[in-house]
DNA sequence: CGAGTATGTCATCATGCGATGACATCGTCT
DNA sequence: AGACGATGTCATCGCATGATGACATACTCG
C-alpha cells in the first residue's frame, strides 16, 4: 500500500540531479517492457506461473499490469518472453565441467532459477509455456552433457544426460524453495564440491 | 457437458452382476471420503495443488465435489489428508540402501510421486499445506540420511542427506512431468544402478 | 504552436474457482 | 411403519483473475 503509488517511478531520483545519459524519457515502452520482464522473472521463479498474478507483475515493476496485454498479448506470452531472455544471456553448461558449473551455480545463487526448471519437474498439460522451458533446459544442460557422454562412449547417454539434469534441477530448485534449511544456507563454496562429485556420478566409473 | 451427469456413479457396473462381498451400502460416507482421496492423491501428484480444482476431484471420484467441503473443510484439509495418507503407507527408506531404493522406486513408477515431492522443490508461501509435505519429507528422506551420515562420521552430514534427498525429489519430479523423454520410459530395472551411483556419491569417496 | 500518435491509467467484463446452504433421498432404529 | 439423522445433489454466491476498451496525458514532428 505504502509504495504502491506507481505514478512517479525511478525517474524521480534521476531527473531531480544530473540528467541520464539515457535521457529517460517520462514515458518509454521499452523500458516499460524491459521492467516488466524483470519483474516477471524474479516472480516467475519464486512462485510458479500459475500462482503469480499480472496484478503482482505490475505492481512489483512499476508499471500498469495492462500493458502487458498491450506490449506481449497477455500473461502467457510474457512468460515466453522471459523464458527467451534466460536463454538469450548464458552459452550451454556442461554440469561436469566444474568451471562451467560454478559459472552456473553462483547466477543461480544471485538471480534464483528461472522459471524453466519449474517446467523440467512440475508436471502439466504440454502448453506452449512448458514446452518452450522445456526445450532451453534441453538445450542447455541435457544436450551438451549428452555430448560429453556420447563422446566418450559411454552407455545410455541420452538418459544419463536427463537423470544428471534432474537432479540438477531438483537441488537447485529445492535450494530456493525453503523445504530444505542446510541446502539454503549452503554458500556456493561449500557446495560446489559435493554437487560436482554427485553429478560426476551421472558418468559410469571407469 | 456430456458427461456431465454423474448421477448414476460407479455404483451401477456393481450391483448389476454380483453384489459385492463389502455390502456396499449406496450411501456410504466412508466409501466416498476414500474415492475422494485416492482421485486427490492422483490429481495433486499429476498437476500439482493449485491446478486442480474440486471439481476435478469429484469428477474422477465419482462423487459430488461438495462432499469434499463437507467431509474434509475443502481443498486444503483434503491435500493435507492425501500428505497423512502418503506418510502412513511406508516405512522411512534409505536412499542409500539398495533394497529399499529399489521398493521405493518401484512404488513410485507405480503410483506416481505424492504431492509431497512437489512441495520438496516449489517454492511458496509456507502454508500449512506446504509445511505438512514436507515435514514428511524429511522424515521420510532426509532424516534417515543424515542418520547414516552421522553415523558413518562424514562431514555435513545434513548437507549432505538434504542434497541426496533434493536430487532424488528432482529425479523422481522430472520422470512424471514429460520433459524428459528417456527418463520417463526407462524401467526401474534400467534406472536403478544409475540412480544407485548417482546418490551414493553424496557419500565422500573413501 | 498544434495535430497526431505513443504511452499510461482506469473501470469494467467474463470466467473459473472454492465455498455454502437449501433441498432430496436413503438407511437405520424403535 | 414412521421418524430422524446421515448422505447425496444441485443451484448459487463471492471472490480473484486475466483480459479489454475507453479515456487521459505526454511526446514528437511539422
Amino acid at each position: 500500500m505504502t509504495d504502491a503509488t506507481p505514478g512517479a517511478d525511478g525517474t524521480t531520483a534521476a531527473d531531480s540531479g544530473r540528467p541520464e545519459p539515457a535521457a529517460p524519457r517520462r514515458r518509454d515502452a521499452a523500458r516499460s517492457r524491459e521492467l516488466l520482464i524483470r519483474a516477471a522473472l524474479e516472480l516467475f521463479a519464486d512462485r510458479g506461473f500459475e500462482r503469480t498474478t499480472i496484478r503482482e507483475i505490475g505492481d512489483r515493476a512499476g508499471v500498469d499490469p495492462a500493458l502487458i496485454a498491450r506490449y506481449f498479448g497477455g500473461k502467457t506470452q510474457l512468460y515466453l518472453a522471459t523464458v527467451r531472455m534466460e536463454l538469450g544471456d548464458s552459452a550451454p553448461a556442461d554440469l561436469l565441467d566444474e568451471d562451467r558449473l560454478r559459472t552456473l551455480v553462483e547466477r543461480l545463487t544471485r538471480r534464483g532459477p528461472g522459471p524453466s526448471f519449474q517446467a523440467a519437474v512440475l508436471p502439466g498439460d504440454n502448453t506452449e509455456v512448458q514446452q518452450a522451458a522445456r526445450t532451453y533446459l534441453h538445450e542447455r544442460l541435457v544436450q551438451p552433457l549428452h555430448d560429453r557422454f556420447a563422446a566418450e562412449d559411454v552407455d545410455r547417454p541420452q538418459l544419463r544426460a536427463e537423470l544428471a539434469a534432474a537432479a540438477f534441477a531438483g537441488i537447485i530448485l529445492a535450494r530456493s524453495s525453503g523445504a530444505f534449511g542446510e541446502l539454503a544456507k549452503a554458500e556456493p563454496g561449500e557446495l560446489l564440491p559435493l554437487l560436482h562429485d554427485l553429478l560426476a556420478a551421472s558418468r559410469p566409473t571407469r
